[in-house]
DNA sequence: AATTGGCACTCGGTGCTGGTGAGTGCCAAT
DNA sequence: ATTGGCACTCACCAGCACCGAGTGCCAATT
């Protein structure tokens, strides 16, 4: 186990095969193979050379004694990045892309739900899209309705059309009348501004004492909706093309299939790792995380392609994809790129 | 084949023990295991005949020429009419499914995921649950949110707190403060109505030419949100606990997974699937489709557990799960009719 | 006539064996 | 430093015998 991380053309350009052909026929790949196919400069002899030097200095596996070579996960590391050239999405994968998404967005929940969709159907691996996290999103409308004589339902709607709901108690007996009222007020007062600057507003003084209250409430719960949103605790996650795992083979065993499954169902858990993985690295640009990268046991095998996607100005949320760590980097990361 | 609907006492203990049997175990189960377990007072050469018998009439397959036997769809089908006795919900499971529902509900989406959730969890199956379709709600409440200068924003609130969001253009330019004025008087006019009512009253006569434009557009959506939402088209279709189906058996195999995989991923269709086969049964009660009953090739060797929930007066949706035609009826019906 | 014990037969599952071929490691020649 | 050659390794597969659970049938019993 040697340390060096630059390696000399020849061994890069062999690693850049190897991981080339494993990811189109997931065959642990020998080296008369790379030879013929893409490296016709060199003898096997020679390759054979290298790829032992490069299975000493752990950038491939060879899975036993007398078989080809697959990348290790320093091997895909490496890979994408340094030697990963970025396929062009094609006119036909936008095709499919572009009609998903309406010029004028409408609900993004359905748009999240569509996002997913499409992604997963044009990487062929699990899509996992998070809800928007509008931190510090400033308040675009507010409405206020009564439920019963002691519930209210708020609603909520931020910057980057994201609306919320919330149902919550009063203490003062009363009217649709009068919370129409109140909310048509706070529509003019508060709107455009953010959690902070409602908060630091001063309280009207010429209230009587039940209106007050009942202001205090409703600004308390407007500032929770627009705040709690962003804890990370009940984000949306949504995720689709679980079926698009079974066609790879290293799915075929059910058990593998299964630690998966549990980790992409376990939507907190998801949600945890996917923000703590997205939020730790460089906020711009796709994210490659390869297998044990993830510290996540279950996850071995697995790699995520990630990015972040804005939904207006201030809220934003993590989109991307989990397949096996044998993934097409090259064509999968500017997909998702291109969705987001 | 022979179509004679009843069968004689002993027929029936002895279906109703094959089905417990394989259920349990997911083997084709024997002569002498059935003599043993459960009808001790007849010897296994008695049950063989009868079994042989039975595979005869319809009632029983037999994989291969000399393995056990597995109850057919009709077996499944005599069992869950006549012979099953349903268990009782244990009070551990009450325990797992009260604390997911709140006594005062949020919002509906959360709390058809969270029912999702929890059914996947004690039913050990894949669970499905369709957004209520709220056909003839009423409306409680609606707001419109200027976007920008062409588009607002409709929020409409039906009845069991389904709130629903839309999208449109405006053809008149306007400011939120007209929209405002009109959604609030749209708030004292239409408040109950359902969306015949709304549409038989007389459009108001004292408006200018531009306002009565916008109100009449308004409406019309109003209606398109009330309507379009029973159209099951777009209806949400959420499912969970697919990692259960991985835990049984006759999903070692993968292809069939994929297959039905395919069904469950297919949002639409599944909705569409699942209304007909809802919709065309009584209103009330649990309902169970077996195997081929579904008439969709890629389900066979599965069945549907089923049933409607209600939210509020006029929305209701469906909820059920879908497992292996074997499957623990006796315990999965009361189940689901608990969780709804 | 229904039930039962006995017995030969069937057939999927398991484990062993030997053959095959892709692929390696190493060495001597270039 | 590169290459051709060659012996060796090891997963994979087909063939085979064996085992045992389970059946079908028949003759004996109730």
């Amino acid at each position: 186990m040697d340390f060096e991380l630059t390696l000399d053309p020849r061994k890069q350009q062999i690693l850049k095969a190897v991981v080339s052909d494993y990811t189109e026929t997931g065959v642990p790949v020998g080296s008369v193979a790379l030879a013929i196919k893409h490296l016709g400069s060199w003898s096997s002899a020679t390759i054979r050379n290298e790829l032992s030097t490069l299975v000493e200095i752990g950038y491939l596996l060879q899975p036993h004694a007398s078989a080809g070579r697959i990348p290790s996960d320093r091997g895909y590391r490496y890979y994408v990045d340094f030697l990963m050239e970025e396929e062009q999405v094609s006119a036909a994968v936008r095709r499919q892309v572009d009609p998903v998404f309406p010029t004028r967005p409408a609900a993004v929940e359905e748009l999240l739900e569509a996002a997913a969709m499409v992604l997963a159907l044009v990487t062929d691996a699990v899509s996992i899209v998070t809800g928007p996290r509008a931190l510090g999103a400033r308040l675009k409308h507010l409405d206020v309705v009564s439920l019963d004589s002691e519930h209210a339902l708020l609603i909520v709607l931020l910057e980057g059309n994201l609306l919320q709901q919330h149902v919550f108690p009063l203490s003062v007996q009363t009217d649709q009348e009068t919370l129409s009222r109140i909310s048509a007020e706070f529509n003019r007062t508060l709107r455009g501004l953010d959690p902070d600057a409602i908060e630091a507003l001063p309280p009207l003084p010429r209230d009587d004492a039940a209106t007050a209250t009942l202001r205090a409430e409703i600004v308390a719960h407007v500032l929770l909706v627009m705040r709690s949103d962003g804890a990370g605790e009940d984000t949306v996650v949504i995720h689709d093309g679980v079926r698009n795992l079974l066609r790879q083979p290293e799915f075929g065993d059910v058990m593998r299939l299964r630690q998966v499954l549990d980790i992409v169902e376990e939507e907190r858990a998801l949600g945890q790792l996917l923000s703590s993985l997205a939020l730790g690295k460089a906020v711009q640009g796709v994210h490659v995380v390869i297998g044990a990268e993830t510290e996540v046991e279950q996850l071995r095998g697995c790699s995520l392609v990630l990015t972040t996607y804005r939904a207006g100005d201030a809220a934003r949320g993590t989109i991307g994809v989990l397949g096996p760590t044998r993934m097409r980097y090259s064509q999968v990361s500017p997909r998702v790129r291109y969705v987001s």
